[in-house]
DNA sequence: CAGTGGTCTAGACCACTAC
DNA sequence: TAGTGGTCTAGACCACTGG
C-alpha cells in the first residue's frame, strides 16, 4: 500500500499526464487539497513536493498564484551542426537555430583566467592547475537563461591567438581564428551527461526546483593536440541535443518528403 | 537571508563536496543534527530532502544505516561506435564497453506489438496508432539496471524481416538482418534529453530519489526510408554518452600518446 | 486587504534492519 | 530489541502579491 502522499500525487499526476489539467492551469490550493482528502497540510506539501521534483508543476507566490501546470518550450541544439565547416560562428549557428524556431536569442560574455581543474586538463593533455583562460557564454531565450557555456583554452595559445582573451564575442568565431594561426580543428569528443544542479547552476539558469541539467563537454582536437574543452550546461526542461551520423542527405530527403 | 533549512542543507553539501565526507560515510542521524542546530526534525528533513534531490545522499534503512554519500560510477555509452560497420551487434558492443570498464553486464529481453505513438510514428514517417513490434532491452551492469531501451519497427518490415519477431538477443544484431534483406541503414539522427523520470521509469530502473534519466532517442535511416526508432533511457547517475565527430584517429593517437 | 504558499515546531506511531 | 528513517497530525507565524 503506497503512503498517503504518494496516492495524492498519483491523482494529481494522473490529472496532468491525461491533459485534463494543461500547462498554465491551476491545481487545487493547499487548503482545498487538505479538505478533499482529509489529511494535514504537511502531507500535501510531501505530494505536492513529488511532483515539483518530477518537473510537473511550480508553484507560483501571490493571491493569483498556487501550483501551476508548467510549460514545456523545447529548443534544439544541433551538436552535429555547430561548428562544422561553414562560415559562420559557434553563437551564428545558435542564433539562427533560435529564431528558426521562433524564440528571441541574446547572450553575455565574460572572460576569466584560471587554472585548470584536473578534470578538464587531462581532456586537453596538460598538468592540472596550468594556466587557462576561461571563456563563458550565457545564452537567453526570450529573455530566459537557457544554457552556460565555458570554453577553456591552454594560456599557451591564446599567446597565439590573443583574440582568445577578448571579452566579448567575436564574430567571426574563436574557431576560425585558431584556424587562421594554424590550429585547424579536424575532431571533436562530445560527452554527454545529466544531473541534478548545485545552488550555483540552479541560480545562473533559474531553474525551478526540479529541473536536471543537460551537459555536454566538448573537445575540440587538431592533428597534434586538443586545443580547448567546452563545457556547456542546459537547462532540461528547455532545451534538447542532436546528433546526426552518416549520410546527411538521406535524413534532409526523408524531411522534405514528409513535408507536404 | 536563506531559510534555516538551506543553511543546514548548504552545511552538509558543502563537507560532502569538499571531500571531508566521502562516498559511503554516514551523515549524523536526523536526532544529532536536530541537537545541533536547535531546530525540529521536519526542519531538517526539509534539508536533507534537498540533498537527496541533488543526488548527493541518500537514506539507508534500518539501524545501522542512516543517510549516506551516495557512489558514483560512471559507465560510458559510445554512441557513435554502436551499430557502426563492423560484426558486432549493439549488445555486443555494450557488453565489451562494460566489461573494459571493470564490470559485469547482462540483460534481459521482450517483445511485445503496440500501437505507434504520434511522436514516434512522426519519426519514422508512418501513421500514428500503426501497428509496430516494439524490441525491450533491459540492461544491467553488476545487478543493477542501468538502461532500458525500446526500438521500435514499423510491422511491414517484421513480415519482410521475421527474426525482428524473436522475443531472444539476436546474436548478429537486428541491423544485420535488416541489411541483408536489404535495409542498409546509412544514416542516424539522434535526439537527447534529460528529465526526471515518472514512478514507472523510476521502478524498472530502480532509482534513487533525484536521478534524473538521460534519454537518447536514435532514428535509422536507410536511403529509402527510416526503418526503427530505439528510446534509451539511462539512469543519469551511472551513465554517459559520447560521441566522437570528425577524424576519430587523430583522438585515438592523442589518447595512446598520453598513456605513458 | 485576503489568500496564497514558505517556513517551522512539537509531538506521534510505524516499518525496517543490524546487533 | 534498539535505533534508524518513513509517515502523519495540528497547530503557528510570515512574506508575498493581486484585487
Amino acid at each position: 500500500m503506497p503512503p498517503l502522499y504518494r496516492k495524492i500525487a498519483a491523482g494529481l499526476r494522473e490529472e496532468i499526464l491525461s491533459g485534463r489539467l494543461r500547462a498554465g492551469d491551476r491545481l487545487p490550493t493547499e487548503t482545498q487539497l487538505q479538505d478533499q482528502h482529509g489529511v494535514s497540510r504537511n502531507t500535501i506539501r510531501l505530494a505536492t513536493a513529488l511532483l515539483v521534483n518530477e518537473g510537473l508543476v511550480e508553484h507560483v507566490p501571490g493571491r493569483a498564484g498556487g501550483m501551476v501546470v508548467r510549460q514545456r518550450v523545447t529548443l534544439t541544439f544541433h551538436a552535429s551542426r555547430a561548428e562544422m565547416p561553414g562560415p559562420y560562428s559557434e553563437s551564428d549557428a545558435w542564433f539562427s537555430e533560435v529564431r528558426e524556431q521562433g524564440y528571441e536569442p541574446s547572450q553575455t560574455f565574460e572572460l576569466r583566467i584560471e587554472a585548470l581543474p584536473a578534470e578538464l586538463a587531462q581532456r586537453l593533455g596538460v598538468e592540472a592547475d596550468s594556466p587557462a583562460a576561461v571563456r563563458r557564454c550565457i545564452r537567453s531565450v526570450n529573455g530566459n537563461a537557457s544554457s552556460v557555456q565555458d570554453t577553456y583554452y591552454p594560456m599557451d595559445l591564446c599567446q597565439e591567438v590573443p583574440e582568445l582573451l577578448s571579452p566579448h564575442d567575436i564574430p567571426q568565431g574563436t574557431t576560425r581564428h585558431l584556424a587562421e594561426h594554424g590550429h585547424v580543428q579536424v575532431a571533436y569528443e562530445d560527452e554527454v551527461v545529466a544531473a541534478m544542479p548545485g545552488p550555483t547552476e540552479a541560480a545562473i539558469l533559474e531553474l525551478p526546483a526540479g529541473t536536471p541539467v543537460l551537459t555536454y563537454i566538448r573537445t575540440g582536437f587538431t592533428p597534434e593536440r586538443a586545443v580547448r574543452v567546452s563545457v556547456t550546461t542546459f537547462a532540461a526542461d528547455r532545451n534538447r541535443i542532436m546528433y546526426t551520423l552518416g549520410n546527411a542527405d538521406v535524413i534532409a530527403k526523408f524531411r522534405a518528403s514528409e513535408e507536404p
